[in-house]
RNA sequence: GGCGACAUAGCCAAGUGGUAAGGCACAGGUCUGCAAAACCUUGAUUCCCCGGUUCAAAUCCGGGUGUCGCCU
């Protein structure tokens, strides 16, 4: 069966450039599983691969989708999943790389999304009808549908509940399995997981270095822009850390200290779950990397535990 | 040097005699169409120190230390 490589772990970690030179070494091409990235014009605060990288090896899935409009993981799927048929048929390796949990799930583990798709204004009807506002009793109608779903959901997780309603209500009788007991292994290829891994104080000093480096590329700038397209804080892209907390600043009631001492935090946290997030992937490698830019040693490493899997399959 | 205020978790704090709210951070976790989102869980055997009053003190009294403000 094809191969698969994907390149995960917490942001900061230094996934571009490993994942190119591992499709360097492969002949590979490189499929972005990155939830900012993936929009136009956010260049900087998505720490998208520079003008150098993306010469190097051919890139999918960075900077397609105008940042005004809503996107999914579902969609996603389907891109990606798009792309690595193509990237198949050149008869090169396709390298997923990207540190969105929920995308990276969905192409690993066929996850199906083919349940109605998301719809906001009927959300907020369900929500101002049958919740009238109270989470509490919205949840408790997600019971009565289905007492399954309602006890893997907590009620103040608003938005799941709210999705979880929408599906049942759409029709779609089949019940909402847990997915920790339905995941079952993408079909369409097999994958081969290498996990970034740094020391957590090292790569919460990155984390720090970076967030100076963007806005000393320019990251203010580059929201002030996005805010002139018409953007605001309600699309899902201006929802990303580094744009977010910018926006209070930028309307003039914050201060930049404020702003950026709150994107360190979101930024570190955020790294947080990722771990949580992928350490949970069944069948994967971390690689522990010295706490330099580049660790040559782990490259190898990684090469040679491609090769390894690559002969079992 | 004098006067006054304050001292509670890593930080911000509520609590004025009945057995330590809350928020933030940190840590851990959840995840099937907004996922850089949304959500969940966890911390003080003790309230600056010493002594006193009281059945009972973070709370009242005395002393000490520290911080801040005002005055000279």
């Amino acid at each position: 069966m094809k191969n698969v490589i994907f390149v995960v772990g917490p942001t900061a970690s230094g996934k571009t450039e490993y994942a190119i030179r591992l499709a360097e070494h492969f002949n590979g091409e490189i499929v972005s599983a990155d939830s900012m990235q993936i929009y136009k014009y956010m260049d900087i605060g998505s720490a998208k691969p520079s003008q150098e990288q993306l010469q190097r090896i051919p890139h999918h899935l960075i900077g397609g989708i105008e940042p005004a409009k809503p996107f999914s993981a579902a969609e996603y799927k389907e891109l990606a999943e798009a792309c690595i048929e193509r990237i198949f048929l050149e008869n090169k390796l396709p390298l997923i790389c990207g540190g969105t949990g929920l995308y990276v799930n969905a192409l690993l583990y066929d996850m199906d999304f083919s349940a109605a798709p998301g719809d906001r204004e009927k959300r907020d009807r369900i929500l101002s009808d049958i919740g009238r506002g109270d989470p509490e009793r919205l949840h408790a109608h997600l019971k009565e549908l289905d007492p399954e779903a309602a006890q893997s959901i907590h009620p103040n997780n608003v938005k799941r509940v709210l999705r979880a309603i929408e599906r049942l209500e759409s029709g779609q009788e089949e019940r909402l399995m847990p997915f920790s007991m339905t995941r079952h292994a993408n079909p369409a290829f097999s994958s081969i997981v290498i996990g970034l891994e740094r020391e957590r104080q090292a790569l919460y000093r990155r984390i720090e270095e970076r967030v100076e480096q963007l806005l000393k590329q320019g990251l203010t700038e580059e929201v002030r822009r996005l805010l002139d397209l018409g953007l605001t804080e309600e699309d899902i892209s201006m929802k990303g850390i580094g744009y977010k907390e910018l926006i209070p600043y930028l309307r003039g009631c914050g201060s930049l200290e404020q702003a950026v001492h709150e994107i360190k935090i979101h930024t570190r946290r955020y790294a947080k779950r990722q771990m949580t997030w992928f350490g949970r992937i069944d069948d994967m490698r971390w690689f522990k990397l010295e706490d330099t830019d580049f660790d040559e040693k782990a490259l190898l490493q990684m090469i040679e535990y491609v090769e390894e899997r690559r002969c079992k399959q």
